[in-house]
DNA sequence: CATAAACAGGACCGAGTGGGTCCTGTTGAA
DNA sequence: TTCAACAGGACCCACTCGGTCCTGTTTATG
């Protein structure tokens, strides 16, 4: 159940390399070499993550990506929203595919409010960093690059 | 970001609208039609609930479904465990596909566990009468049954 | 100034999944 | 005995998303 998109999964995993790297900009190539996620799919990333404000991008030769905040000043909402945007598109929003025409009656009209504000402030609470010590007794080899078949994927949350 | 399943919110529609009919035997096809979902999804999503132990049901004629316990007693999380289940099929649990080999070294192996309980514990927090009662002015003219095009689907948590 | 490295920002495709439907039992009240 | 209603599958199609690629644009560097 509530699935998070591995998009973002990817996205966390980048961050928290990027911040090993103080404040050194830092290309996609060489992250993707950390992460063991395939390059284009960190360039795809970091892209978004740029357009959103996450970090900051150095153009041109010795180009790169760098935190434009610490790991503790972004929370994880911010991460999911930066990768999968807010997507309005719901039932409700637009009659896109044949949307709900009786709003104003429907029995669960706005009635997700309140889980959904619940939900996001758990996510606005939670920061990266908390997310980078390691406080469950894992392996934190960061240094070796070159992790062959990493793939980074924790992306469903399931309950119970 | 965060798609809840749209299975799940018809079922917290069949189940609210279920406790509107005390405690009487209910149809599928009169839910179907009190709700505005399609029968055989209302049917599927009864199964499953029922599977659940969310509602009992009652076979042979004159059948149908009641609720196993009052609104209140029922967190949105229940619902949608026994919709969508706890999908354990996770990249990091079973190697389906191309699953991640390097667990141990994985830099978010675990990491999302806060964030998965936070929000766990979110969905656990808020029941389903919460979800009943009218507290935000929306018309609540159940007793108004076959809704022609009414189809839920707030099925999307938008953050921020 | 020429060159190459690296980002920007799209378009694009294929696989996977979930919504939705249907069909065949089985149960049990009338 | 009959029929309404649940049980529990199988099934298919549409849509989304993960992943790749391509063409600019920028800017150190020699
Ligand atoms: S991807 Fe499974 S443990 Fe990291
Ligand atoms: S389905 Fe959109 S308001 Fe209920």
């Amino acid at each position: 159940m509530l699935r998070l998109s591995k998009l973002a999964d990817y996205a966390v995993v980048v961050l928290v390399r990027l911040s090993h790297h103080g404040g050194e900009v830092t290309t996609s190539p060489t992250l993707a070499q950390a992460t063991g996620v395939p390059e284009p799919t960190v360039a795809k990333v970091l892209k978004a993550l740029c357009a959103a404000g996450l970090v900051a991008s150095q153009r041109g030769a010795r180009g790169g990506y760098r935190l434009a905040r610490p790991l503790h000043a972004i929370p994880v909402a911010a991460v999911i929203v930066a990768i999968d945007g807010p997507i309005s598109l719901t039932a409700c929003v637009d009659g896109a595919t044949g949307g709900c025409e009786a709003q104003e009656t429907c029995p669960v009209r706005g009635r997700w409010d309140p889980v959904n504000e619940a939900i996001r402030a758990a996510l606005t609470r939670i920061t990266l960093d908390q997310m980078d010590l390691p406080s469950c007794g894992g392996v934190r080899d960061f240094d070796k690059a070159d992790r062959p078949g990493m793939m980074p994927g924790a992306a469903i949350l399931a309950a119970e």
